[in-house]
DNA sequence: TCTGCCATGTAAGCCGTTACATGATTTT
DNA sequence: AAAATCATGTAACGGCTTACATGGCAGA
C-alpha cells in the first residue's frame, strides 16, 4: 500500500465497487474525484486493470447485451466489475489505517472512498493526515522563520501562502474530526509530548454537511 | 524550459546567482523555499549541477582558502559559481514569458525569481498564471456541478475544499497582480471572450507587503 | 467529408526517489 | 564512543506522461 501503483490500483478497485464500469468511462470518474486537472492517463489505468485482472480482483463482464467483440454498438467496451475475491480484498485494505494511508496521494484516495470504510478507520485516518500536516506545518514554520531576513519579498510572499495553504489544511481536517467524533470537539486530552498543537480551532460551520450512516463493509 | 530538468536547473541557477554555493547548501536552500516539504534528492541535484557545469553556465569556484581536495576544513567542498555565460543566460530566460513559465512547477521556480525579474514580465507571468488557474476552476465548477447528485458526501467534500482552495490562489493572484500594476485594480477591461471571470474580488488588504524596486536585470 | 469524441491498448523516454558507497567532523 | 550532520556522488528501480496504432460512430 505504499507504491504509487498500489494507490492507483485501490482507486480503481473502489470505484469499480459502487459501479461496473469501462476503462474511459472509469478515467473521467476517476479525474473527476481526484481533480480533474490531474485526469490520469491511459497508459497508467489500462496497466492497473491489468494487473487487477491479473490478481483475480476484477473481471471482465460478459452479459447477452454485451456480446464479445461483436457488432453491438461502439466499439467492443470492456465492462469490468468486482470478484468476490476483489470484494473481500477491497474491504480488508479499506479497514485498516496504516502510516501509508496519510501520505499525500493515499489519503486522497482513501478519503473518496470513506463511504465505505467504518467510523473508527475513518476518524484513524483523519487523525494521522492531522498529525502529518501539524509536522509539517511546524517545519513550514520554522524554516519561514529561520530565513526570513535572508529572503526578498516575492520568495518571501510565496511562504507566506505557503503556511496560510498548511493551516488551512490543518483545519480543515480538524472540522472533519470534530464532525466525525459527533462531539463538536469539546476538549481532547492529547499529551503533548507528540507536538500536538494547542488546537487553534478556526473551525467555523464548515464540517460535512450531511454524512450519511455509510455501510459499514463495502 | 518545458521538461522538469530544465525547470530544476533554472532553479539551481537562479539560486547560484545570489550567493556561490555547494552541493548541501543549495539542497536545503531550494528545500526552503520551494517547500520544505519535498526536499529535492541529491539524485537530482547533482546531477543538474553536472548538466550546469558542462554547458559552461556555472563553475567549480577555486580560492585560496579552499585549495582543491586538500585536507583543508571537513571534506572537500564543491563550490560553484555562475559563469558569464550563466549570468547571460539566465538573463534571456528571466526576461521572457512562454505559456511554460505558469506551469504548476515552472511558475513556483519563476516566482521565487522575481526580485531578478523585470516589472513587465513579472506581470505577464502573473496574468499567464492566473488565466490558466481560472480555466481549471471553471472545469472543477462544471464538474462538480455534474456530478453533484451522485456523489457521496465525502467525495463531494473533496471537491468542495480542492474548489476552496482554487478558488483561493485565483484571489492571491489577482491581489499580486493589482498589487504590480500599481493600480490596486480599479477596472480592467478583459474581452469576456477567454472566460475571463467577472472578477469576484476577494481581494482583502492580504498583497506583497512591501516589494522593492528590484534589479532589473539579474 | 472531416472533425471530434468514444475506446483500448503499447512502447519509449524521461526523471525522480531510494538506496548504496564513502568518509570526515561535530555533538551527545 | 556512538550518533548525527556534513558532503558528494552513482545505480537501479519505479512509474508517469506522451506519442503512436487502430478503428467505429455521430454530427457539422
Amino acid at each position: 500500500m505504499s507504491t504509487r501503483a498500489e494507490v492507483l490500483d485501490l482507486a480503481v478497485l473502489g470505484r469499480l465497487a459502487t459501479a461496473p464500469m469501462h476503462g474511459y468511462e472509469l478515467r473521467k470518474h476517476l479525474g473527476a474525484t481526484l481533480g480533474p486537472v490531474r485526469a490520469l492517463s491511459y497508459g497508467s489505468l489500462y496497466p492497473s486493470l491489468r494487473r487487477l485482472t491479473d490478481a483475480g480482483l476484477i473481471a471482465e463482464v460478459r452479459t447477452a447485451t454485451t456480446p464479445p467483440h461483436a457488432l453491438s454498438g461502439r466499439r467492443a467496451r470492456i465492462v469490468y466489475e468486482l470478484t468476490d475475491a476483489g470484494r473481500v480484498h477491497l474491504a480488508e485494505v479499506l479497514a485498516h489505517a496504516e502510516p501509508a494511508a496519510w501520505d499525500d496521494d493515499a489519503f486522497t484516495v482513501r478519503f473518496t472512498l470513506f463511504a465505505a470504510t467504518d467510523a473508527r478507520t475513518r476518524l484513524r485516518i483523519l487523525e494521522g493526515r492531522h498529525a502529518r500536516m501539524v509536522e509539517r506545518l511546524d517545519l513550514l514554520r520554522g524554516s519561514a522563520a529561520r530565513t526570513r531576513e535572508r529572503m526578498d519579498s516575492y520568495t518571501a510572499e510565496l511562504a507566506r501562502y505557503g503556511l496560510e495553504q498548511a493551516e488551512r489544511e490543518v483545519a480543515w481536517l480538524e472540522d472533519l474530526i470534530d464532525t466525525e467524533r459527533g462531539t463538536r470537539g469539546p476538549l481532547d486530552l492529547r499529551p503533548a509530548t507528540d507536538g500536538g498543537p494547542p488546537r487553534t480551532s478556526t473551525a467555523g460551520a464548515t464540517g460535512v454537511p450531511d454524512i450519511p450512516n455509510p455501510k459499514e463493509q463495502l
